[in-house]
DNA sequence: TCAGTTTTGTTCTCCCATTCACAAGCGCCT
DNA sequence: AGGCGCTTGTGAATGGGAGAACAAAACTGA
């Protein structure tokens, strides 16, 4: 994560909140369906799955859009949130790599109801370069650039296999995109000013493993005292 | 993530450095790949990408590895961890929502070169119980207790719409399992002594979205002032 | 108008994680 | 054998987030 602390910021909203506010806003959407108009912080937090003092002071980094004695105004609160978030507005992201997960992330709808519109798939075997996934021609990964430039991309999806993930973060990065998100299970190097997300199945998977282990020891032990 | 304190995990490991160690495992691995026998913190945490004194803390709650002046054993230390975390046993995985992201999940090669055998797809849809994916037969959800009990399985992934989700989690806590893996855009409840992980592919980019907002509206700032 | 009820916004305290800085330890070279 | 350079492992300081607890505010009903 970028170190990005200019003076003018005045509310400098803390990360761990900046990574809650898309599960409120989620919530949120989830409690309009359902035609609910206002919420308090406790059925709010209770949808999002978090405690109700840390959804308060999250949003109190946001500004005072509660009403003390009643609650939060859904609609309003929603804006408030997309709006700090930056999901009002649209954001055109390329996605680089159309193997299997590529194929799966171009076909997500989760992404444009989100404010995100993919206007590209890049890939660099001349093959894959034949094929339309969800309705949008796989292009040349060379033409990078020239897309970015032509759509104002700023954000970037890699879903490569590793050995090639640093070589398109490169390219991405020559091309202009500030903020990318890396499928490719290995870490890479970019500049300062560029933000890197990193999502990856497998350590997912390692923790849960570690944790899981550590219950059967557990019980071994408790069965060891138990005899 | 479930609180587990019992008095006798004589060596309790920080969660954060649980979430790492799995990275230090690739690293040692892209290592070893290169024939390198011995490393120092210093480069390990390079390729890592973290402070080295964070790597150093972080392997000292595994015990004494390293030697002084030296470095760490390659081999040697890549063993350690993953005993650690429990990746030199081999563990039986489900997955539960067989669409384009699980698509995907079955496929990817990472989970097996890791320690984790998909050992049963499943899908409520007929439809999809026709298929064959990544060489696994698509089975009925309504196997799923029955799967679990056969194989021992006790790590589910799910890769369902969110509206499933849930019932899906049910069922598999219900069939035995304890650590869930969840891809859908959902929070879902579980019992004590679960663990759950949640990936949220639209939540990064949202993240993302919020730093590249800031950082337009950091420049239209700094040009407001050079003004 | 005013007491009572509800719920927010915020303060305070605790805990965990990160980072610095250095002593202890190891190998090498003379 | 002994000093020197290098690297680990850890104590201590710092920073940030989580949660409890409460005061301030708004609405309700008499």
């Amino acid at each position: 994560m970028t170190a990005r602390t200019h003076p003018h910021n005045a509310r400098e909203i803390p990360e761990a909140t900046v990574a809650r506010l898309p599960v409120y806003l989620r919530a949120l959407s989830a409690l309009a369906d359902q035609d609910i108009a206002t919420c308090s912080s406790e059925e709010l937090a209770a949808a999002a799955g978090v405690n109700s003092a840390k959804l308060r002071k999250d949003l109190s980094y946001l500004g005072s859009y509660g009403t003390r004695g009643v609650g939060y105004d859904v609609d309003y609160l929603r804006y408030q949130i997309a709006r700090e978030i930056g999901v009002t507005q649209d954001w055109p992201v390329v996605i680089v790599g159309i193997g299997n997960l590529g194929h799966a992330l171009a076909n997500f709808s989760g992404f444009r109801s989100r404010g995100f519109r993919v206007v590209a798939l890049l890939d660099a075997d001349p093959l894959r370069q034949e094929e339309v996934v969800a309705g949008i021609d796989v292009r040349a990964f060379a033409d990078l650039g020239e897309i970015v430039a032509e759509h104002g991309v700023a954000i970037g999806v890699i879903s490569t296999p590793a050995h090639a993930a640093q070589a398109v973060a490169d390219a991405m990065v020559s091309a202009g995109i500030t903020s990318i998100l890396n499928f490719a299970p290995t870490v890479i190097a970019v500049p300062d000013g560029v933000d890197v997300r990193k999502v990856d199945l497998s350590i997912e998977l390692q923790i849960l493993a570690y944790h899981e282990q550590r219950k059967s020891h557990d019980h071994r032990a408790a069965a060891e005292v138990a005899r």
